[in-house]
DNA sequence: AAAAATAACTGATTTATGTCAGTTTTTATC
DNA sequence: GATAAAAACTGACATAAATCAGTTATTTTT
């Protein structure tokens, strides 16, 4: 089997029995049953990536879709001039690259690790069976596209309509979102760079360096290094003008 | 059963048999067999829209999806300043409205008949059946929403980095592509306002307008009220940076 | 620990595109 | 077929945000 990229990883066996997101849960496999579980068990393989490694890449060809098991990543594409746009984050518990590998196409944009990121890969011909026998998975990765669309499409209404200030204050919000915050409750936890938040917003460097000191001046967030922390929340809505 | 907003229109029975997406075979139905076309058959209604007439509404509670028949379908979203935008187009054998059913939440955007409008009515748990029963159905299902989720993916990133002048080219190519043109293979069958261009691009009507006119002059396009015609699509696609 | 590279920041300037205010043309309505 | 309404168009002007050209601070590498 060809890892592509990740030949720098040592591949292991992976458990999904242990693993935390069945046990709480939340993940996309709790409607397997045992035999199923037994199969996927059998055929994924767990990954690692450090900080900054790509997962897979803008154009190549999929074989199969990571489930994130820790860490954070970056599903971006680079427009004609080279510039990264963010197009989406993701979590633990989360799956990437499913969308190229459910049409048959290339990956159309690339996935990054933003932390050290561990990661179950599993061959698309799992997924396929999956979806054949389980109607309940197959219902869940429904459900996984329609949200993404949903998020998407309105993206596209902000990208066109919003002011830079606002995708920015949406930026931070969606953040903390996705990251939640640290143990103070309060500051974002994930540390990406100014231009990485220019790049979820649809700006430049310096112009989100310029923001998010503006919303500093303004009480709104407090800046340490990469560190954003969020002081006065309801503003933060206000400023993004999201009413929902 | 309540069809909301439809009620102007006398419903009637419809019938797949004779429906020329089926006969032809680019419909999402094709893969049905005896049994399920009979149930389907028997549960839908065909509806016609008016020109400018809601099909959904933004916020509503979606019980069915829409097979477009025969016409045009704008899908569009209110911005915070009640300003439109145009996050997908639909045509005939297409179906709408699909992405709340599947996900149980409310419409998130609105479908507007462009054209005389013909769709069947197709009730959710018809869908949610076919879903379950038909793994050629639930594969076709999952192949839709990975296309418009990357159409609407890219589409962040054009929204984010290319200049109006590229993605008004990029619309009019779009419309080519959706809509076709008429029997001089050039003339682009919609016809659309420039407000509505500009609701496709995220501009304002002004620029649309304008840039329109820059093309005219650039010779790649010809107008004729609001008819489009395309003369040099080369450079049509030069200028909306787009080589794939 | 020093050197190199990357990221953060700041100010001045430019420019693409939006806004405003109007006229003309087309389409819809009575 | 006249009147009203909507859409198309044009020019002047305003402005949000990009670009450019730096300095300072923070990481990373050797």
């Amino acid at each position: 089997m060809n890892f592509g990229n990740m030949a720098y990883n040592k591949d292991k066996k992976a458990s999904c029995t242990d693993c935390s997101h069945k046990i709480v849960g939340d993940s996309m496999f709790c409607s397997l049953d045992l035999k199923q579980f037994e199969e996927l068990e059998d055929k994924l393989r767990c990954l690692t990536f450090k900080k900054g490694q790509v997962i897979f890449n803008e154009g190549n060809q999929p074989y199969g879709v990571y489930c994130i098991k820790s860490g954070k990543v970056k599903i971006s594409k680079i427009g004609e001039e080279g510039k990264e746009q963010i197009v989406r984050l993701a979590r633990d518990a989360n799956l990437v690259g499913y969308r190229s590998v459910l049409s048959g196409t290339s990956y159309y944009a690339t996935a990054t690790a933003l932390d050290e990121t561990e990661v179950c890969y599993i061959p698309k011909a799992v997924i396929f069976n999956l979806i054949k026998e389980n109607t309940t998975f197959s219902m869940a990765v429904i459900g996984l596209l329609s949200d993404d669309l949903k998020r998407a499409e309105n993206k596209i209404t902000n990208m066109a309509q919003k002011h830079v200030r606002e995708r920015i204050a949406e930026a931070i919000l969606l953040l903390k979102e996705c990251y939640g915050v640290t143990d103070d409750g309060k500051t974002i936890n994930s540390n990406l760079t100014r231009r990485e938040i220019a790049n979820i917003a649809g700006t430049t460097t310096e112009t989100s360096i310029r923001i998010l000191s503006e919303f500093h001046k303004d009480k709104i967030i407090e800046l340490n290094g990469k560190d954003i922390t969020i002081i006065n929340e309801d503003k933060l809505f206000k400023t993004a003008n999201i009413f929902d």
